[in-house]
DNA sequence: CAATGATCATAC
DNA sequence: GTATGATCATTG
């Protein structure tokens, strides 16, 4: 078992070592197998690096460092860099949302520091050859803030206007939302058209591929 | 062939 | 069902 990192560097140093390395690698140092397939188990590359990197095991609505304010993320891409996928950041609240402010939000509160660790992906790739790459910490500078900050309340002004049935991924210009469920059977409360109580499927904040696409970019100076 | 909408595993 | 971790797979 690996203990909690204590300070913003030990966590970065810690995830810094694993750049290099093979999925296979670190999952045998943690006595893990590899799976062969990531259809049955899709979030195994990001429990592998909460394991590998200490944090805190769970399923609860906040960071994976609470005590360092630090969200941890994995993110594919291709040889080029570029993200195989959009990022899911959290669930989205369908009800009791009147006066909810964007500072306030899970989304916000999630994205405002993030230590990412690409995965060089690809999806004829072997689960056990995908490489780690750099991690890197980011923070929303003051155009990404806005950006993130203007889909989220544009999402969420349709949702407490009832319209959370016409919302489709294309709402948002660096934030979606989409389905975010076991299946299209799944269903919450939301509010209705006619500002009745209706069950819809449960919803979902992600980062559009473009955005973390820039964010990569920048980093790395591609 | 990228993007959207759907789905998988697991803990509680 | 909600929330975590995401990727799958059909569609436009």
């Amino acid at each position: 078992m690996i203990n909690r990192p204590c300070n913003e560097q030990q966590l970065l140093d810690r995830a810094q070592a694993l750049a290099g390395l093979t999925l296979a690698q670190v999952a045998t140092d943690l006595n893990l197998t590899v799976p062969q397939t990531l259809r049955h188990h899709k979030g195994w590359i990001g429990n592998l690096l909460e394991l590998a990197l200490g944090a805190t095991a769970g399923s609860k609505p906040q960071q994976d460092f609470p005590e360092l304010g630090i969200e941890l993320k994995s993110i594919p891409i291709g040889i080029n860099g570029k993200p195989l996928e959009t990022t899911y950041v959290c669930i989205t609240p369908l009800i009791g949302i009147g006066g909810l402010t964007w500072s306030q939000s899970n989304v916000c509160n999630k994205l405002k520091k993030v230590l990412w660790i690409p995965i060089l992906s690809d999806r004829s790739l072997p689960i056990a050859e995908r490489q780690i790459g750099s991690p890197f910490l980011w923070q929303p500078n003051q155009h990404e803030q806005q950006l993130m900050r203007q889909d989220w309340e544009e999402i969420m002004e349709l949702i407490a206007l009832g319209k959370i049935t016409t919302i489709t991924a294309k709402v948002g210009q660096v934030l979606q939302l989409r389905p975010k469920g076991a299946n299209s059977k799944a269903l919450t409360p939301a509010i209705g058209s006619s500002g009745e109580q209706i069950m819809t499927l449960p919803r979902g904040f992600y980062l559009k591929i473009p955005f973390t696409h820039q964010i990569l970019i920048n980093q790395f100076n591609l």
